[in-house]
DNA sequence: TCTATATATGAATAATTGTTCATGTGATTT
DNA sequence: AAATCACATGAACAATTATTCATATATAGA
């Protein structure tokens, strides 16, 4: 009859030393958790959001589609540097763009980025 | 008296070799950016959602508040890394705490913080 | 007061990441 | 076809960061 410390017999918890204190919580939280490979991208989604630079970039997109001649000017950066940030951002499916002759123009995706960053800015704003 | 040239003779760009394709737009766009500490702060706040452990916790604290060594458990990693990342969520003030003798419990500060995972998991389902 | 337990934290290390530099690619113009 | 322009990208380097290990702090109980 399995109880609530049998786990740590079986397989000792190499990880943790201390006694788990609510076992009966863990197991729920655990159910509910969704899987770590979805978890895994949610991270890796807000990690995208987590630099200055592909902030400023997002925000200038909400104004406005722009080249990334024009991003680089507006943040005073490299385009070299702009042109690496939107490759991220476009591997994360926050920004699509466009060819124009030689011009390319960058955009939104969609609306999430918008409500994501709101979000985030009235967190801050507290 | 200025023109729309004139910060280029003055201090040429060093950093974007490419020319400028429509000042018009990077001008527009430029006033309506938020102030660079402000943005900081924001990319800042995404960074701490940036990190899959901390994306873990903050989820298994939406089902419930929970002790250091739970949320060790949980995840199966040891109290000292999950320890360390509480405080880096509370330095953001994405959680908070209560004592109750021996054991801290750890819930999630306010409710921005769920519309903000669940706006990432959405783009991230899609 | 002494011991045990839950948590916090400083230092060190390994891994990740943002920018620069140099160069490559695709489109336009002469 | 050659030159030029806008942009993309690989490699290298510096900076940041997540975890581990060792140890410190705080509370409870004996």
């Amino acid at each position: 009859m399995p109880n609530q410390f049998d786990y740590q017999k079986e397989e000792p918890i190499a990880r943790c030393e201390c006694n788990v204190v609510h076992k009966d919580i863990v197991d729920q939280v655990s159910n509910q958790m969704p899987d770590d490979e979805i978890l895994y991208d949610v991270a890796d989604l807000f990690k995208v959001f987590g630099d200055c630079t592909r902030i400023k970039i997002l925000y200038a997109l909400f104004e406005s589609e722009m080249c990334v001649c024009d991003i680089a000017d507006l943040l005073g950066m490299s385009q070299s540097a702009i042109s690496h940030q939107l490759r991220v951002l476009k591997q994360s499916r926050l920004v699509k763009y466009r060819r124009d002759g030689k011009t390319v123009f960058y955009s939104l995706n969609d609306d999430h980025i918008k409500t994501i960053f709101n979000q985030g800015l009235e967190h801050v704003l507290e």
